[in-house]
DNA sequence: GATGAATGAGTCTTCATTCAT
DNA sequence: GATGAATGAAGACTCATTCAT
């Protein structure tokens, strides 16, 4: 099977699809997909232009695939989460670390996610909104679990703090990603986690003073 | 003849120029800065897009203006919060109400200075980035005060609260304006901010469990 | 009105509407519809390409245009034609007359017709055919009338014949264009004219030997 | 091994070009030489679109060979009725005959010989003009020897009247082929074939009235 | 011979910007 | 000031053709 042709050059074709998502993360967290030209991403991916078009029918479609793709292992991860027996506060120390992790080793992926998928209207216009919300949907869960057992104070609205969560993780990151939130070493960035675990697990267990 | 010509024509431009700014809003929001065309405001703001030169330099400068404006808006009010000699718990639960409020009567302009000033990369590319971040410097100052006088844990870093207390209201705001937190009534909104009020609060003030 | 700006511009540019139908029938005639580009026409027409498109949505809309508007002319000539007390004799020697003169004067534009709308798979495939066959009806009538009065043998198929009179039509003409049937004085036309018109006649005419 | 590889290949290698110029006669009479695209004909072929540039220097070219091949076959099958000794009339019929069972076989080729040989302004561009015109030859030898032996009209034009012969057998094949002459058992063509020969044959022979 | 990945010239089309009216 | 016709740079996309496998 090592030797087939045909093997042989789908596997090149994989290979060549993978470089072009990996370079269109790249240009669209730089430029945004609107501000990309199908000539950059080909560029960034050491390949002739024309040669993107064999594999993707045009340029959103390439942010489709990064979607398809990549927010699948991501909502992945999140579940997985959301099933493992853990403590309330573990689950959050875990998710908090993931985010923080996960951007320091992919920012270009998590910048395209926030910038493109998340709060592109274009992008929730022409896609099915609910496969961008499923990602919601564990940390809800997770949130709500811990209501039950008593780490959550009661009355919280799950879902808002749902909201709260995410927004606290897309700030900080975007903080880290333009630079306005500097981090040098790895211990900052163990700092900032306990610091957010903190102010999270805080505000949604103690007894409203 | 009570009113000169000159004046009324430039009482009518500065009318079109508003006009051109608050018609840039609704489609920048929609469609963000790159997605929309000279021909889209003009044609929302009721007027030949040959008009729109006359006001503005290019599209861009119209962003900028939309910027200059409401930007140095929404950072006065921030001062003006900061500079007001209240409680910690008082001025987050007027900060809080503020967003709402705003956001609910002017979300194109808050979709705008959230996606296309805040997070881009173009933006913040070429203009003064700094201009952008001194709406954090009031919030830093109103946490860094409540440190000192007490309501706010100790150890808290100042600067990464900033970034959670921004995240958490950009990313509810953004639930409300893509329709995925839906609000009908006024005291939804109440409740919410409660609810934001408490967990910021708490998240922020409590001592570590 | 002859002062009022919006008249003068609308004036204008319908002139270079004109002017882009006039430049793309000649394209059109000499290279065909897939063969001509929009910048190929733009230069005929003395103007920038991108004027086209404030005109035209596309290439394939101005094949539409002058389909619209010059189909019609030869349709309403044809059916004026049709609509004429004449005998079977003087409508057919007209006929042939008008087709002669008018692949003389527009020689272009009958290409077209008949390369590109005609016998275009694509063209009759996206528009609505029986709009191009409109002009068999009056050519059918005519017949189906020349039969009714005696001048017509019974037994002929009008339909048939009108593709046969279209046909010699079609060639005759082809071959002026290509020159293969080179013509230089008006009377070689009238000559052709008067033979084309005697066997149209007996053809259809005389009772079977 | 009873036969030898390379007469195998030999074949092979025959078979594959004789299934691009099949293929490519389906779909140029389709979509017209320029609006195939060679991966069209490839696929038609059922081969990988690369391996037409085995048979063929470029999709031009696939175009003179339909044209050299079949025309060819075309002016032999005229040039055999012109030489054999046969009246006027039975000449007529035969060949009337001879284009209706062509076209009912092989309507794609005769599509392709009339859109893109025949009237292709490129085609006759880029080729001997003359290579084509061969086909009128004979069809001009058998009216005017018709003329001679009294059956054809002493003053007829017999070039003119070969454009007639050959501009009605155009377009009703056309008719037939796009369906707006539709004709459903054979002897609908029959009945043609008579009512054709009939208007011809009328046409040239008799006395002008 | 056969395949289809790769290339890039050629076009279409869009749209910001200019400018005559 | 106001209009919208006109321009043309920019970029998306197609597809004929090449070539490594």
């Amino acid at each position: 099977m090592s030797t087939r042709p045909a093997a042989r050059q789908t596997r090149r074709s994989a290979r060549t699809r993978e470089r072009i998502i990996e370079a269109a993360t790249e240009v669209f967290a730089r430029r945004g997909v609107h501000g990309t030209r199908v000539a950059d991403i080909a560029e960034r991916a050491g390949i002739a232009y024309g040669l993107v078009y064999h594999h993707f029918r045009n340029k959103e479609e390439i942010l489709t695939a990064i979607f398809a793709e990549r927010w699948a292992q991501y909502v992945a991860y999140l579940e997985e989460l959301a099933g493992t027996p853990l403590s309330f506060r573990e689950r959050m120390r875990r998710l908090i670390h993931f985010w923080v992790q996960t951007y320091r080793q992919e920012s270009d992926l998590m910048t395209v996610m926030i910038n493109e998928i998340t709060r592109s209207y274009e992008f929730l216009e022409s896609h099915d909104i609910t496969a961008v919300l499923v990602a919601f949907d564990p940390i809800e869960r997770i949130i709500a679990e811990g209501r039950e057992n008593g780490e959550v104070r009661p009355g919280l609205d799950a879902k808002l703090a749902t909201y709260v969560v995410l927004g606290v993780a897309e700030m900080v990151l975007t903080g880290y990603v333009i630079g306005s939130l500097p981090r040098t070493d790895p211990e900052q960035y163990a700092h900032d986690e306990e610091q957010l675990l903190a102010m999270l697990l805080e505000g949604m267990s103690a007894a409203p003073s």
